[in-house]
RNA sequence: GGGGCCGUAGCUCAAUUGGUUAGAGUACCGGACUGUCGAUCCGGGGGUUGAGGGUUCAAGCCCCUUCGGCCUCGCCA
């Protein structure tokens, strides 16, 4: 071993063992001709050396030439440093090593910023030196956490009955959902491999093998465009289940999450997580994964609106919109007319809302350009219902069912966000459940799956499956953590007829099902047991946990908005041999 | 595919209405200092203002094109 201990581990009770350190130099103070101060660093922490002469020892010359970034080895004794030396700012700050050899293992050019400092360097540069942007604290930290994360999870796991089991990253493409990542064949020529979007149909065909308890930390691919949240390329933890139904998949995952939280966290999440219905979350939520950190509900006036002089709001509703809103408290004096006018209302504009309106509460009445066009009935009624006190400010937006609950859900967040409504270090989690199984496409003319294609049906819905397919339930569930989907699963369909008339709905024939999932139909006629599963999202989930807001802080080597890899040079040409080995000619765009 | 923000020294930023030789902190290099730890003090070097084009007596600043990064709508079964 070229270390005796690490730079993270020695204290005062260490004393005189004379001991070998090796790491990174942090930082150098020279102090006269003979004394030099050397902070050496590695994953584990810093400890201070010193090199210094005395009557034995003569001071290394070398040592005067460190610098920032070297990678040194050095022997000496641990010194306790003397009460009026101590730097409490260090877990070694005790002690000290007297050196008495140095050894350079290499030298590092001057680094491209620098490790300590308030002012992070842009990212671009981050991502391009990220073997340097890795060493900081704050992404060792994370990539820490994840690691104890993911072996949470595998002991969570292996101690109840799971098998970790791989599925391919060479698969089929099944041109459903996102875009796939093709890879090209160079056996069979024209056809080519798919990236898994996610490992779906082999663990549901595990399952009719009999495995039936599964659980992978896979690898998933999906060609879209990137969020702040989202990786081209991204770690699911993947289950399913055989003979359980739906409450056994969220008891299992409950469990999962109290366990994780409280191994990597150290806090207890009291269980069962609470359960939502769709229809409930987003009626006063306005979306599917709501952040229940804090309240501000989404209210319904739109009786009020149509019953009232104000144009917008009463043709609204007569085209069958609504008016919904939400209150923001003691928010009357905190937006400024500039504000609501035209950051907020262009804010919303992004989610197809034509306009934004706003009152004050003040006097137990309104105080807005729009109030004269309400009786004093009308503006009491507005108040009461919002739950509106003096100094409160009500936003409204009046549309299609839909733009209200896109345009007040990310208002409402954006709000809670700007107000500080709630904690950043709490951590909320429920269940979303019942979602429907399918949304009508307009551009299309069909239904599509809300989730999948293979959600098992509501049993209590199943007699509207041709009648009325849009009203009917799935049995699936979304698992959300402060706003972020963090989970997605479902009862899958394990009868093989029930599953050619969920494609028939989706304008799939026999014929096309066949060609593109032919083989789960086909596995799914040889004993399908009835199965669930679930997916949870890693690298949010990681991300969550440090309290970051930024998935690239939590994945080693992420890619960048245009799904590059600065460090690497990620996508790139290949050598013409490569391509024709491959039959694949690249044509230049024309403009 | 659409919208927005950004790009000036190695890094973080500044630069009045378009007007002198583009500045500061930090990093880097050299020197001083026997107890520093965000060391301190003295001195020094460092710029294709992302790139290309245009307007102008004059462009970091205005216009066009382009490259790159971030946020976002669409997209993400």
């Amino acid at each position: 071993m070229l270390r005796t201990h690490t730079c993270g581990e020695l204290r005062r009770s260490d004393d005189g063992k004379t001991v070998t350190l090796a790491g990174w130099v942090n930082s150098y103070r020279e102090q006269g001709k003979e004394l030099v101060f050397v902070d050496v660093r590695d994953r584990y922490g810093k400890t201070q050396v010193v090199f210094r002469t005395d009557e034995s020892v003569e001071i290394d010359n070398r040592a005067r030439k460190l610098r920032r970034e070297d990678v040194i080895q050095i022997i000496g004794k641990v010194h306790f440093r003397g009460d009026d030396l101590v730097n409490p700012k260090l877990d070694t700050g005790e002690i000290e090593i007297r050196v008495e050899k140095l050894t350079v293992f290499s030298q590092s050019k001057t680094p491209p910023f620098e490790l300590e400092g308030s002012d992070l360097p842009n990212e671009e540069l981050r991502l391009k030196y990220r073997f340097v942007d890795l060493r900081r604290p704050a992404l060792q930290k994370n990539i820490i956490m994840r690691h104890k994360l993911t072996q949470a999870v595998r002991s969570y796991f292996n101690s109840n009955e799971f098998l970790e089991i791989e599925t391919p990253i060479l698969g089929r493409s099944t041109p459903e959902g996102a875009r796939d990542y093709l890879v090209p064949s160079r056996v069979h020529h024209g056809a080519f491999y798919a990236l898994p979007q996610s490992p779906q149909i082999y663990k549901q065909i595990l399952m009719v093998s009999g495995f039936d308890r599964y659980y992978q930390i896979a690898r998933c691919f999906r060609d879209e465009d990137l969020r702040a949240d989202r990786q081209p390329e991204f770690t699911q933890i993947d289950v399913e289940m055989s003979f359980v139904e739906r409450d056994d998949i969220l008891e299992t995952i409950d469990g999962l999450v109290a366990y994780v939280v409280k191994d990597v966290r150290g806090t207890e999440l009291p269980t069962p997580l609470p359960r939502y219905t769709y229809a409930d979350v987003m009626e006063r939520y306005g979306s599917d994964k709501p952040d229940l950190r804090f309240g501000m509900e989404l209210i319904d006036i739109g009786d009020i609106g149509a019953a009232s002089t104000f144009g917008v709001f009463k043709s609204v509703v007569e085209s069958g919109g609504r008016v919904r809103g939400i209150n923001v408290k003691g928010g009357g004096d905190k937006y400024s007319r500039r504000l609501l006018d035209k950051d907020l209302k262009d804010f919303v504009g992004d989610y197809g809302a034509k306009g934004l309106a706003y009152m004050k509460v003040a006097g137990g009445k309104l105080e807005s350009t729009i109030a004269k066009f309400f009786t004093d009935e009308q503006q009491l009624e507005i108040v009461k219902r919002m739950d509106g006190e003096e100094g409160d400010l009500l936003l409204f937006v009046a549309d299609k069912a839909k733009v209200t609950s896109n345009a007040l859900a990310a208002l409402r967040n954006r709000i809670a966000k700007e107000q500080q409504l709630f904690d950043p270090n709490t951590f909320s989690a429920l269940w979303v459940v019942d979602f429907p199984l399918v949304t009508w496409n307009e551009d299309e003319k069909r239904y599509d799956a809300e989730h999948h294609p293979f959600c098992e049906p509501n049993k209590e819905d199943f007699q509207y499956l041709d009648s009325d397919p849009g009203r009917v339930r799935a049995d699936s569930y979304d698992l959300v953590i402060n706003g972020y989907e963090a989970a997605s699963g479902s009862v899958r369909i394990h009868d093989p007829k029930v599953q050619q008339k969920i494609f028939n709905m989706m304008n799939i024939n026999e014929e096309e099902a066949e060609s593109r999932f032919g083989f789960l139909l086909e596995a799914l006629r040889y004993g399908a047991p009835p199965h669930a599963g679930v997916a949870l999202g890693l690298d949010r989930w990681v991300m969550l946990m440090a309290g970051d807001d930024n998935i690239r802080d939590v994945v080693a080597f992420p890619k960048t908005q245009r799904a590059s890899d600065l460090l690497s040079g990620a996508p790139a040409p290949v050598d013409d041999h490569q391509l024709k080995d491959l039959r694949i000619e690249v044509q230049e765009l024309e403009e």
